[in-house]
DNA sequence: GAACAAGTTTCTATATTTGGAAACAGCTAT
DNA sequence: ATAGCTGTTTCCAAATATAGAAACTTGTTC
C-alpha cells in the first residue's frame, strides 16, 4: 500500500481507522480539506492527476484546482470525483443539545 | 426534544445515535441529501427558514432553495449554514482495498 | 373569510465554479 | 542539457450557484 504523509495534513486530519478490507478516514469539514481528501484517495489509488481527469471526465488542470480548493467546490463535483476513486463518502452531523439564541 | 420525521428521509438517512449531550446523524453524501441534513438541523433547533436565513445572513428563499436541494450547493455555502447552526461536520471517505481498473 | 406565519417559486442580477487549452515549473533519468 | 513525466498556473468561455425581492401557496387562528 502506497504511503503518504500524515504530518502534510496534521491540523485537517483527524483519524484513520484500516480494516482488512478497506482504509476509512474522517475529517473536519472544511473549505480546505476536500481538495487534500481527493488528493490522499488519488494517491492511495496511485493514479495521477492525469489519470484521475481520465476517470473523472476532465483535464488534469481542473483536478489540480480541486485538489489545491482554490475555489469552493460544489458538491456535485466532489461526487463526480469519489465515484470516479470508487471511494465511499458519508456526512456526519453533530447537533450539541444546547440552545441556539437568536438574534 | 422535538420530533421528526424518519420515514421522510428513509432512503437516504442511515443511522441515529445520540448521547447525553448531542444528536449525531449519519448520511450518505448524495447531492439531494445535503438539503435534508440542513432541514433536520434547522427543526431541531426549532428554527423557522426566516430564523436561520437571519443566523446565515441570507434571505429565507435562499434557505428554501438550499433544504430543497434545488441546485448544487458550494461547500462554502454548506459549511455557513451549518456554523450557524452550530453543528459540526465530519466526512468519512472509504476506500475498497481494490485495484482500479484504468481506461 | 381576513390576517398571519411558514415555506415555495419566479424573476432578475451578480459572483463563482467548471472546464479546456496551453504555457510554465520541478523533478528525474538518460 | 534534453526529454519526459507530474503538477501548477493563467487565460478564457460557458454553465451554474448565490442572492434579494416579491408574489404565491398552504395552513392556522381569530
Amino acid at each position: 500500500m502506497k504511503s503518504y504523509s500524515l504530518a502534510e495534513m496534521k491540523d485537517k486530519y483527524i483519524g484513520k481507522t484500516g480494516t482488512k478490507n478497506r482504509d476509512e478516514y474522517e475529517y473536519e469539514l472544511r473549505m480546505d480539506v476536500l481538495g487534500r481528501m481527493i488528493k490522499t484517495a488519488r494517491q492511495e489509488r496511485n493514479l495521477t492527476q492525469e489519470q484521475l481527469g481520465e476517470l473523472v471526465g476532465v483535464q488534469k488542470s481542473q483536478i489540480s484546482k480541486l485538489e489545491s480548493s482554490a475555489n469552493s467546490a460544489t458538491i456535485d463535483t466532489i461526487l463526480k470525483v469519489f465515484k470516479a476513486l470508487k471511494a465511499d463518502i458519508h456526512f456526519n452531523v453533530t447537533l450539541e443539545k444546547k440552545h441556539l439564541r437568536l438574534a
